[in-house]
DNA sequence: GATGTATATATCGTATAGATATATACTGGA
DNA sequence: TCCAGTATATATCTATACGATATATACATC
């Protein structure tokens, strides 16, 4: 899913800057499924608005800068739908605190003790927030929540036997 | 983390080929966990190298192409515990999937449920893998197990219902 | 008065993903 | 038997993506 896409979806559903697309990303419905950054989301505004996908009106705000607002086209509607018709590539998570935990009999214990309950914070954090607002689609923001929650219940069901485990094996490294 | 780091932990575990470190990604404890590619990999292979964190044997075999051995130095492993020491990024899962049944409503209703079912047989499919092979360290693998488990069975049980939303929406907009 | 956050666009360099090329050997089906 | 597909193995190329940075204004907070 290339980011012409991703920002021709978020504009079918209202006309939208890019900062308000970036924001789709990180707060709205769209959050924890796809992540996109300003350096990918601008260049492809500018392709889109060049293949007529989308147009793009100037607005001078008051006490704002002015914000450029781009709405989809019917041909950007047609090309969102074939983009959504091509098989889905699989899901991805990618998680650098997991390939820590990998190589956590490298590390001080306290230390591991520390990211797992930094890991553990972070977790309920966002499941507060998703709880907190109930997202567009709600199928989707469910999956969202079920996931997350089981990272959260896993991660604390599991930290303490994780910390024992690794407390014991150094111990028979020692002798 | 990058593929540097990514293959000095492989390479850790004991002397990797640059294919065998890609098949760690896929196959081994590491799958589900962090992605590569071989075109991140040999060129991160040849710049440790060049660093002094692995050293390169070629190695001949028969009925085989050449294999190029790594193996870690005593400055890799520095290195490497540098590394996993850094606070670690964000957990991101990324799914064309999900962020296609965002945009469910402008789809044909038997194409969601092809996505849908698709979707959970690959997840299924994942767990039957994960719970043969038992991975290499027993925490990670179980959250692995505990967040695929979950998406599993919230797809199996959400999807009838999404769907039916999905045709009551569609009346709604057809009367 | 200084610092931080929010709005808003844009670009730059590096890193990454994914496809492709090359080569050999084995396996399974037509 | 031949052909296709899969597995082993390295390497590179291009397009894209990520993350940091620059610029500018306004507002809140300390």
């Amino acid at each position: 899913m290339d980011t012409k896409t991703l920002c021709l979806g978020v504009i079918s559903l209202g006309a939208a800057s890019g900062y308000e697309i970036k924001k789709a990303f990180e707060e709205d419905g769209l959050n924890h499924i796809y992540h996109t950054s300003y350096g990918s989301i601008y260049p492809a505004l500018t392709a889109l608005t060049k293949e007529g996908l989308v147009v793009c009106s100037a607005m001078a705000q008051e006490k704002r800068p002015d914000k450029k607002v781009y709405t989809i086209t019917e041909a950007g509607r047609g090309a969102l739908l074939t983009a959504l018709s091509a098989p889905p590539a699989e899901d991805k998570f990618r998680s650098d605190f997991l390939f820590t935990m990998f190589f956590a009999h490298l590390l001080p214990p306290q230390h591991v003790a520390k990211l797992l309950d930094e890991r553990i914070a972070w977790y309920e954090g966002n499941l507060a927030k998703m709880e907190s607002s109930q997202g567009c689609n709600a199928f989707v923001h469910g999956m969202g929540l079920a996931v997350y929650r089981s990272a959260a219940d896993y991660l604390k069901s599991h930290r303490q036997e994780f910390l024992d485990h690794l407390s014991s094996a150094d111990k028979l490294v020692a002798e």
